[in-house]
DNA sequence: GACACATTGTACCGATCGGTACAATGTGGG
DNA sequence: CCCACATTGTACCGATCGGTACAATGTGTC
């Protein structure tokens, strides 16, 4: 065994940028190489499957990224509210407070959709499940926790799309002041 | 003059739904034409603009189906509740109970954005000002009446998004319920 | 230096992309 | 019937699609 890739994060980063911004259909071979400065050799060494090792290698990571900063709070924090905040402040820089968009919940809009039905759905189920579970944990009756967990993650990806439709990043800041309220977290002046 | 071509409706309607399946991107010539049964020569006999032209129409269509089925009802309705009603009835039948997705969302999403910028934006906007209005005249003041009525649209997206990435139609409706407690309606047995 | 293997650039493939040209075929009004 | 025009099918265009083949070039190990 050689080395570890040192970049392949990074790579993995470029690569969802491309996904993200052009869809699964839209994000071609061509842009993917000239984002990433490599070339078809490159990327199909890297990713012998081609585009769709690519893309699910991309949600793999975008997975991984909200496994660690998202999830792991919520599940393991001792103060639940605690977790929920660090759970917002996470998505507010993930999404980069509106201007990034989710990639996964834009993959779950359209056909691409069936590629990775699993993956999509497991992302979404695991951030409602730990959001709901800190939610009882922190006082809420088990059902109400579900359907306020459910309510949020809504809320993001809702605000996502509107505040891209409008070009307004006040829209997602607004939407997580919200949450905060919803959620029983004091809110930032 | 000859005649007003009969069916552009339906056709509007058809071409809709292959680009709410794949995307603009996703949406090939080949697969329009197949699924509205016309060959190009009668699709650019239509739509002389391409896939431009048709994707617009096909936004426009949308547009004025809410302008009719949703906002109307909102701004007209003596009873601003009876219109809000009506607005999340119409939304529940449009989105067939979280079966369809929002196009006009999704294009929001990915790079088309840029094309139909303007469409977007006006579509969202309008939903969200007539909401609010609607509010503000059921007696919410005017700020509050404003972030609710961002709060509702956004939830209604990303519901969508969220019954389509669980495959689960309850995540829509159950959105719907909480909407209607939300916006001071009675909550439906 | 020699070998193994990781990495890359380039040329190429068939398929499909969006779009155009145009002749053939309806079809309603005079 | 005939004309004007709406509608359609087909053939074709250059460009680009995702993907493959492979030789050339790094680069670390011995």
């Amino acid at each position: 065994m050689r080395r570890i890739a040192p970049d392949r994060d990074q790579l993995l980063a470029i690569v969802a940028e491309v996904f993200r911004e052009h869809g699964y259909e839209g994000a071609s071979l061509a842009l993917i190489g000239e984002a990433t400065g490599l070339g078809k050799g490159s990327l199909y060494h890297f990713f012998p499957g081609g585009k769709e090792e690519m893309a699910r290698a991309v949600v793999a990571h975008i997975d991984g990224w909200f496994e660690e900063n998202v999830f792991a709070p919520l599940r393991d924090s001792a103060d639940p509210l605690a977790g929920i905040e660090q759970m917002l402040e996470a998505t507010d820089s993930y999404f980069r407070s509106g201007r990034r968009v989710c990639l996964i919940g834009a993959f779950a809009l359209d056909e691409s959709r069936d590629l990775f039905a699993g993956q999509i759905r497991d992302y979404f189920g695991r951030w409602v499940t730990h959001l709901a579970d800190a939610l009882a944990r922190s006082g809420h009756r088990p059902d109400e926790a579900n359907e306020l967990a459910e309510e949020a993650v809504a809320a993001i990806q809702g605000a996502l799309t509107l505040a891209r439709a409008a070009n307004d990043l006040d829209v997602f800041s607004r939407a997580l002041r919200r949450l905060r309220v919803r959620l029983g977290l004091p809110v930032k002046t």
